[in-house]
DNA sequence: ATTGACCTTAGAGTCTACTCTAAAGTCTAT
DNA sequence: ATAGACTTTAGAGTAGACTCTAAGGTCAAT
């Protein structure tokens, strides 16, 4: 299949397939007489792989220690997967426990505030926000 | 004050203050003889609002428009300021659940794989990760 | 007078992951 | 033969928010 089929059943745009190929993450083994790229059905698993890891949150780094895990197993053990995986636990933890505490701080200031067509001069929002006592 | 103390005190770089100022978020009134940015408490109470703001996780874009309500406070309403809370408050929230599907499934992974020294020949990460079943 | 810490500017570089452009070549259907 | 859809390349542009650089000027202390 050329590019194209491949970006419409991978989900990835040809642009990002060509991308991830000049950035070593996929590799093109057959081009046409026309110099089309040819691509077979283990390249679209390569694809929709990539393709997985990217929505689960892996950097394209990332992304690139799993395809050397996958493209040569024997020559890994489990614990380096997992390694990665549970870095990126850690990570997303953090970060959905740092937006927690920005929901919470602006909850806390939309609360305050009335919301309505009065003037802002006593507005509460802005006074929180100018205010040393009220920290994230 | 100069650039230097300015930053201490707000817990912005000296880099970060002349790239709002660039950026038209702060304006210097004062200068010294020899061209020095010279500022007051008044600059460090803004400076400090903006830090607070981005703490909160508000756009520069978004600062903007709250230094504006801050700056002529009768000339706004307080809907002005609560629209931007609200609507950054969705946008934490959906941030937010977007992560937390993606931990579900990291745990998910993470939980079916050894994690041991064994080959990865089996490694269940790899295996979901090539697998259509195991979707985000 | 010299050191070292601070300040100035315009402008370039960083990060990540794309996303797009231009100019050209190819393929398929009518 | 011609249109229209697809492909090729190198390279530039995008987003947002910084962050840094170079080359120079200023200031306080020794």
């Amino acid at each position: 299949m050329k590019i194209g089929e491949l970006a419409k059943k991978s989900g990835l745009s040809a642009h990002t397939l060509r991308f991830y190929e000049k950035q070593g993450l996929i590799k093109v083994n057959n081009r046409s007489e026309s110099n089309y790229r040819i691509y077979n059905n283990a390249d679209l698993d390569s694809a929709k792989f990539i393709k997985r890891c990217r929505d689960m949150g892996f950097s394209l780094e990332e992304v690139e220690v799993f395809l050397s895990i996958r493209s040569d197993r024997p020559a890994h053990i489990c614990a380096d997967a997992k390694k990665i995986t549970a870095e990126k636990i850690n990570e997303v933890e953090e970060k959905i426990s740092e937006l927690q505490h920005i929901l919470t701080a602006l909850h806390k200031l939309s609360d305050a505030c009335c919301g309505g067509n009065e003037s802002a001069e006593l507005c509460s929002i802005i006074d929180a926000l100018d205010n040393d006592n009220e920290e994230v």
